[in-house]
DNA sequence: AGCTCATGGCGAG
DNA sequence: TCGCCCTGAGCTG
């Protein structure tokens, strides 16, 4: 489930669970075992994210740098720890809690400064306070690239994953295949501000929401559904099926390697 | 038991 | 644009 949401989460739980105290640290599957071992003990003292990358600080030893990418997972839990499984890349544990990682893209002790080098190539993140949507408004603005790509590209937004860049897309009536050079600095700046609202309240529910209550199904006269994903979404994964809005059938096709999904009657040029 | 797919991203060409 | 890396769930047989 990593997007931005799920990092900054993760971020919170762990500054809640293990900020200021002495930490276990290992790697029962081995990959990260030399680093763990430099850590075990320390005093966890602080935890940032940005987009869809988490930082661990230890004092004098940097961060660890963590990407969940596409399957990377947490399990976290209260003490006792179950025996580690052969999968586990990271294993923190301390106090009553323990936190597992398993199939990250990346797990890696980086110093301070690869930590604010990883921070100059990411874009602007929704969910961090006082980043500037100029900075991506200056790319998009520019840009031949159709908005579905753009607001994947995390040089240009931090943190936007398929889920969202589909679903804010439905909510703002935007094309997906619109030139970023096309949209207008109206429609950015409230795509930006609802980007902030819906992933606050992910990062709230630990899962992606982003249907409007007037939307959801009971108002609609519908039986609750339970989405793949666990959350209530207008388009993401629903290819084929009847938009919840006009009826129209849900497309779908392949851009830039991933899933698109878009509705062609609610989403025109 | 084996296949496919998934909310990412990187480097080679 | 493609292939590749990481893991696990949900199929199929």
């Amino acid at each position: 489930m990593p997007e931005g949401h799920t990092i900054h989460r993760l971020a919170q739980d762990h500054l809640e669970r293990f900020g200021g105290r002495e930490v276990r640290v290992s790697s029962p599957q081995g990959r990260f075992a030399e680093s763990a071992a430099l850590l075990d003990g320390l005093v966890l003292d602080g935890v940032d994210a940005h987009g869809k990358h988490l930082f661990l600080g230890f004092p004098d030893h940097g961060w660890v740098h963590v990407h969940l990418g596409l399957f990377g997972k947490y399990a976290l839990g209260t003490a006792p720890a179950p025996p580690p499984t052969d999968t586990v890349r990271l294993r923190i544990a301390g106090g009553d809690h323990y936190s597992d990682l398993r199939g990250p893209t990346a797990c890696e002790l980086i110093t301070d400064g690869e930590k604010l080098a990883i921070g100059e190539r990411l874009g602007p993140d929704p969910l961090r306070n006082g980043d500037d949507p100029d900075r991506a408004w200056n790319r998009i603005s520019r840009s031949r690239t159709t908005v579905a790509a753009l607001l994947m590209d995390q040089k240009v937004v931090a943190g936007v994953g398929n889920v969202y860049r589909a679903e804010v897309l439905f909510r703002h009536g935007i094309d997906p295949y619109r030139q970023g050079r096309d949209l207008a600095r109206a429609e950015w700046d409230a795509m930006w501000l609802d980007l902030a609202a819906l992933m606050r309240e992910g990062v709230r529910n630990n899962r992606i929401d982003t249907v409007r209550d007037e939307h959801l199904p009971e108002a609609m006269g519908r039986p609750p559904r339970v989405d793949d994903h666990g959350g209530e979404v207008y388009v993401y994964r629903r290819a084929h099926l009847p938009c919840h809005i006009c009826g129209t059938e849900i497309r779908t096709a392949d851009l830039a390697a991933r899933n698109l999904f878009w509705c062609p009657e609610c989403q025109r040029r």
